[in-house]
RNA sequence: GGUCCCUUCGUCUAGCCUGGCCUAGGACACCGGCCUCUCACGUCGGCGACACGGGUUCAAAUCCCGUAGGGACCA
């Protein structure tokens, strides 16, 4: 059996989006699975819409999702010679003819068969002009396009979609279709095709809107004397209206940056990404990478389109839950020095990095991580939900100052109280500190509840959190007196 | 408008090919219990779907026909 040959041809007219980023995945998986390769190629040739910082911007977007590509990037616009070559053969084996018809008289045909209610195809006028006739209209400079040529008889095209099965079109109901524009420039159609039979590319997966064209396209390969790829179409992700969702309607809710940016694993967004129109048949829904790569197959991917379930302005979920839950899940179980690595740049960002993070600190850094990181659902979190633990300046939550501070104003006096006795304290350990702050309590006659979360609330800012006394050791002795020392700054905020 | 495709809980899906194991399974979300210094995790439980209508059959989510809705491509 010969070698597996994939491919992923964005347009760089945006960001990656997260529909292409699954056809990528998808690709990528499958090149994994046999041992193929997966060729990279820039179809650039809308030189009008196509730009660098989109083409930056896709390579980022594979590379941070950890898709890595076996060849290229080539870029479509290279090869125009080679498909204007193409255009030419096929027009030197009587598959494909110079068409003349004006845009108007077209549209005019089109019409009238719209009136008479009967279906429009090209009527083939061009299809077979005697040579002097094609002769004289060349040399009066007339300007044509090429038409590929449409098989007359009665027969169909057929192929067999890994995904949608059996396809059969008719010839009939196939019309002689423009391969090249009257500017001279190929259609996307004809290059797609070149540019994949170039790359020798053996499984052609991509999504279902191109499984309209795909009989035009068995045509061509046909007529260049190419074989067959494998194809396999993938449904659509689209939004709660049921449209395709786009860089124009949704914007960065749908670009992979975006997802970098709030805090996404890579890893996580692929998981996510992946089980949008596939599922391995059983249960699992969380993968490694391998056990991704082993589950993956082609047979096993949904015909019906997928909807991404997201919405606008929703304060809990800023993206699809269960992207969010996934991601989440990640954060909470993968090792501590891959997380510590992936939360570095979200602290930095928050000028809450310290070096010694990766020298002295460490331990405590990753011990820190593994306290809070149960509750986050993003590495973007531990830089604010998580900024008391790292820094000053943090936010006090407004639910918590109402819940925790207002309601009892004789924290005033409380806490300062309870951060004397915690620096009195021979030992400063979650038992210790734990026993000193009841006894208190028990002095006070308060009940521990409204000291524990008052102190929760002045020393991290937040309603809830890690169990308390765990987060003290956290934080530290000094750090921690400090703050509840400043419980009169807290209940100023509080207003 | 023409051609093709799709339709199982709110969402992602298993089951459909090879009818009975389906009083339709899982996950996310939601609700409640347990745990508890809070929240989360964990755990236990709950809510919740076979688009509709016919037919075939002892038996249909599963097979056939039709209708409706949605999508894609072409124009």
């Amino acid at each position: 059996m010969s070698e597996v040959r994939v491919r992923f041809p964005p347009s760089p007219t945006g960001y990656l989006h997260i529909g292409s980023a699954r056809t990528a995945l998808y690709n990528w998986l499958y090149a994994k699975k046999y041992g193929g390769k997966l060729v990279l190629r820039i179809e650039d040739t809308d030189a009008e819409r196509s730009t660098q910082e989109s083409i930056d911007g896709i390579l980022e977007g594979m590379k941070w999702l950890g898709l890595d590509w076996d060849e290229g990037p080539y870029f479509q616009t290279q090869f125009d010679a080679e498909h204007k070559a193409a255009a030419q053969k096929l027009l030197d084996s009587s598959d494909a003819y110079k068409c003349f018809c004006t845009k108007e008289l077209l549209d005019t045909k089109r019409e009238a068969a719209r009136e008479a209610k009967s279906e429009y195809g090209y009527d083939g006028t061009c299809r077979n002009l005697a040579e002097d006739e094609l002769a004289a209209k060349v040399q009066s400079g007339l300007e044509y396009v090429i038409r590929f040529k449409t098989p007359e008889d009665d027969g169909t095209v057929a192929f067999d979609d890994e995904v949608y099965g059996h396809i059969e079109k008719k010839h009939s109901e196939l019309e002689d279709f423009v391969i090249v524009r009257s500017n001279g420039s190929p259609l996307y159609m004809l290059c797609n095709v070149v540019d994949d039979i170039r790359d020798r590319i053996t499984h052609v997966i991509r999504g279902a809107d191109g499984l309209g064209n795909t009989p035009r396209q068995v045509l061509l390969y046909k007529a260049l004397g190419a074989p067959l790829p494998v194809f396999a179409h993938m449904p659509l992700t689209l939004d709660h209206q049921k449209a395709k969702i786009s860089k124009r309607k949704h914007g960065e809710i749908v670009a992979v940056h975006f997802y970098r940016d709030k805090g996404f694993i890579p890893w996580a967004l692929c998981n996510f990404l992946a089980l949008l129109g596939w599922s391995p048949g059983d249960d699992r829904e969380l993968f490694t990478r391998d056990e991704m790569i082993e589950a993956f197959t082609l047979k096993r991917i949904n015909r019906s389109n997928s909807i991404f379930n997201y919405k606008k302005d929703d304060p809990k979920f800023f993206t699809d839950p269960k992207a969010l839950s996934v991601n989440a899940h990640y954060i909470r179980t993968m090792a501590l020095d891959e997380l510590g690595a992936l939360v570095k740049p979200f602290l930095e960002k928050a000028e809450l990095w310290d070096a010694d993070y990766e020298g002295g600190k460490k331990e405590w850094y990753f011990s820190t991580l593994e306290l809070i990181r149960e509750r986050f659902h993003t590495l973007n979190d531990f830089a604010e939900a998580g900024r008391a633990y790292f820094g000053e300046g943090f936010e006090f939550e407004e639910r918590a100052l109402k819940k925790n501070i207002v309601k009892n104003p004789r924290l005033r006096e409380w806490l300062p109280l309870l951060a004397e006795r915690f620096e009195a304290l021979d030992e400063f350990n979650p038992e210790t500190a734990e026993a000193c702050a009841r006894a208190l309590c028990d002095e006070l006659e308060v009940k521990p509840g409204v000291i524990i979360n008052g102190m929760r609330t002045v020393v991290t800012g937040r309603l809830a959190g890690p169990s308390m006394f765990d987060a003290l050791m956290a934080i530290g002795r000094e750090r921690v007196t400090m703050r509840l020392k400043e419980v009169e700054k807290v209940f100023a905020l509080a207003g």
